[in-house]
DNA sequence: CTAGATTTGTACGTATGTATT
DNA sequence: CAATACATACGTACAAATCTA
């Protein structure tokens, strides 16, 4: 699979994609480099631009993690502790703001749980941390 | 409050802390325009990388929506529906892919709750229009 | 420990394409 | 048709963090 400056969908669309396939195929597995942005932008014959847009894609689907010095790599999810629904008890899912992930140090593409308890009480919750349950 | 050029936080931070602070205070209702790039760019004396930066927090916030050649505005959220959860399933919560994204429609910054019913069926919900319960 | 190389972050510029008004 | 507005994509430069020799 290659990358078509002419095709009407994005360079960085078609990048994104691309890497996309290789990290749900097991290819590239968690906790591996994906290479840095000069390599990809030689790789592909591409601008920083669009290697930049394609990585920012996959950190906002949760799917790679960067960092400055570093680069970027598949990210590894921590594993899910079960947390029981109590009865009377709603929820929604949402993105936090960026104050509050950075205080919950939470990855870009990583969601959170808000849990209202039947007292009125609300709790946030990581959404990589957590299962919801309902016990049967 | 204004934006210091200056300052260790960079500008696009600045400029995206700045707008989420109105729109959560209410001062940019659900709907209204946040001002185009160019007005941003002269109203703060900033780049434009700067104020596509701060606009592209907000969107994977989930608090603003762009549209090319319109600009971007307040995201209204839609009605949320309430969906019991059955005994005995459990609930994850994860951003979409960019296929799962086009497909479902989901506006940027929307995560999708992952349901898997107690036969092992999974049924995906968007995030912004559901609240999950348990009856009491 | 220091110096240099590598890598990402921020910020600016330009140009062109596409959608809306 | 024209003006406005965002999208894509290229370039440069420098800063900051990390790693290596």
């Amino acid at each position: 699979m290659t990358i078509d400056p002419r095709s009407h969908t994005p360079v960085y669309v078609q990048l994104a994609d691309l890497l996309r396939e290789r990290i749900e195929a097991g290819d590239l597995p968690a906790g591996s480099a994906i290479g840095s942005e000069t390599q990809l932008m030689q790789e592909y014959g591409i601008g920083r631009d669009a290697v930049r847009m394609a990585i920012s894609t996959l950190r906002s689907e949760g799917l790679v993690t960067t960092n400055r010095g570093r680069g970027s790599v598949v990210r590894e999810a921590p594993p899910r502790r079960r947390v029981e629904l109590v009865p009377g008890a709603t929820v929604v899912a949402r993105m936090p703001s960026g104050t509050e992930r950075r205080a919950m140090q939470l990855d870009e593409g990583v969601p959170v749980l808000e849990v209202r308890g039947p007292d009125g009480g609300v709790e946030v919750l990581p959404g990589d941390e957590v299962e919801l349950t309902r016990p049967a």
